[in-house]
DNA sequence: CTGAAAGCGCTTACAG
DNA sequence: CTGAAAGCGCTTACAG
């Protein structure tokens, strides 16, 4: 029914190898070649990708295993490891794990299953510290999320440092009694939290947090809870963008305006935090660099398989707006 | 070097047909069963899936071809989709080709060579307009974008009607001179054009529009110029969410308020539609709807190949914010 | 440069 | 219910 390398091989008077070097990269006469391209044409074949995987031992294909898809910092992130890969004529196969432990097991599977040639990994925290990258058949590098020290490569930015600049910039601007909401399944927001508990204890002001769920439902309704109970910040700061959206949603049903009722800040700079309000100050993060990195790590690690795990370190980049900046 | 069905057979004291039986669906006694179960957990076996489809003639494979993945409309038909091809036990591979109609024709091929089992796509235009469903060795589902009258199988919304229901509701607020921008690349764009002006036309209102690449960047450019010129409309409307996007930064850089100095409504209710000045007026797209109704529709074509092309017309649902409601 | 042959790791009629 | 055998559609040493 389908068109198979036979069929081209007859059509062009060659044998079924000519027409596979012909569409590789193997040695043939021009003359041949410009044969095997014509039937290529006539017949519109397709190569089967199955077949070439399985006979070439080879999928070149890269595994992208994402917590949050509908977070607009991986839907970035995908689209970097995407161009780098097509650039190396490599495909990618993208899944979405919703923080989910189990569905993280099931896509580790799939990629065994898949027989991918690497994979960018932005694990939960439970399962990065329970990943053996030596029980897996092929190179992992942690994007986002270190896991714990020493274990992998992975590519992060330096979360104690922006933390730190945020809470700088918040003390510039009078604020004392600064809160913090965190996600509760990353190391990612682990970090951020020490950065934040780190610059707080250095400027003699007390650490004051909670943790949710890293989406915006979670976020939203931890944080009406909070500005219910008396004594509440000045100012918060949120441990990412999801958790940034519920935060400002439960401000603008409390009625409370920014940057006077409540100062708030916090991490990825999505579309939307230009929008809001005064607009919001964030932490940007280098997204695209992140996935470059990323796809060149595992290039190196590849080539070279017993490098010692390395972490690479970007900076986030502080972006003042009015949500935090008082007359 | 990796453990293959062989290994495990021999492990079991089975043939690797009985191995295979055990892991997919054929008639194994309780004793054998159990036996390669276990030398499964043990030797921590996994299949090669590029081996079983090539054997199996079956890719289990569901290909979705969308137009922006940072457009949450996509994002979460992605979403949808994934869910349900999971139930079915299929995969599925995303793509993203930027309203490219180059990177479309690749995609097209790249499913050719995975063999997929059924594809889901956003078209451009240009590609809707040349595909020919006859010569793709798989059925296909167009989603949010028609395509020509009759040719392919398809869900959208009812655009005209979704427009008409913008303009009825600005007109009921009292605005007269409304304009419009839309996406130069999409069906789905030009019903909605049509809609627009026929509404206006209802209403003995002139139509005023502009057509730009679907995108926040080209669509603030062209706002902006469009504010800059005298006669400039009261209320403007938006073909979809990043369109939407554009013309809201321009508003807010030329330090226009909404609803005074400018009506503004259009499609899609992204989150941060919600949040931005009073909230935007918009209509939401019942995307989960949209991605459920495709897979269906792509299990009926598969098992009944001769249907005729249909359509499924869903409804979105308008949803009146501050950036239109006048007191 | 070219072709005949073997084989990647599975599944599935076929026979028992 | 079970196994031996064939074969999915390619690529790649091997020999010439």
């Amino acid at each position: 029914m389908t068109i198979g390398i036979k069929d081209v091989a007859r059509r062009a008077g060659v044998s079924p190898a000519t027409v596979s070097r012909v569409l590789g990269h193997g040695p043939v006469s021009a003359e041949l070649r410009d044969r095997v391209e014509a039937a290529v044409r006539a017949t519109g074949y397709r190569p089967n990708l199955s077949a070439r995987r399985l006979r070439s031992q080879h999928s070149r294909t890269i595994g992208l295993i994402v917590s949050d898809i509908r977070n607009p910092f991986f839907t970035a992130l995908s689209r970097a490891v995407e161009d780098a890969a097509y650039q190396s004529d490599m495909r990618v196969v993208l899944c979405n794990t919703d923080e989910n432990p189990e569905r993280e097991a099931m896509y580790l599977r799939l990629m065994q299953e898949e027989r991918i040639t690497g994979l960018i990994f932005a694990p939960t925290k439970a399962t990065a510290e329970r990943l053996d990258h030596t029980l897996l058949d092929f190179p992992v590098v942690l994007v986002d999320r270190a896991g714990p020290p020493g274990r992998h490569d992975c590519v992060v930015i330096d979360n104690p440092l922006a933390c730190g600049a945020l809470i700088e910039h918040l003390w510039e601007q009078g604020y004392r009694r600064i809160g913090g909401i965190f996600g509760n399944t990353s190391s990612t927001a682990v970090e951020r939290h020490e950065g934040y508990r780190a610059a707080m204890a250095a400027r003699g002001l007390e650490a004051d947090v909670r943790f949710v769920a890293p989406n915006a439902e979670a976020a939203e309704a931890e944080t009406a809870r909070w500005l219910r109970t008396p004594g509440r910040p000045e100012a918060l700061i949120g441990s990412n963008g999801q958790v940034l959206l519920g935060m400002v949603k439960a401000l603008r049903n409390a009625g409370l305006g920014m940057p006077d009722d409540m100062g708030l800040a916090g991490f990825d700079n999505e579309t939307w935090t230009e929008l809001v309000g005064p607009g919001l100050t964030v932490v940007e993060q280098p997204v695209l660099d992140i996935g470059r990195t990323a796809m060149m790590m595992l290039f190196e690690r590849l080539s070279v398989p017993d490098l010692q795990p390395r972490k690479v370190v970007l900076t986030g980049r502080l972006i003042v707006r009015g949500s935090t900046t008082r007359r």
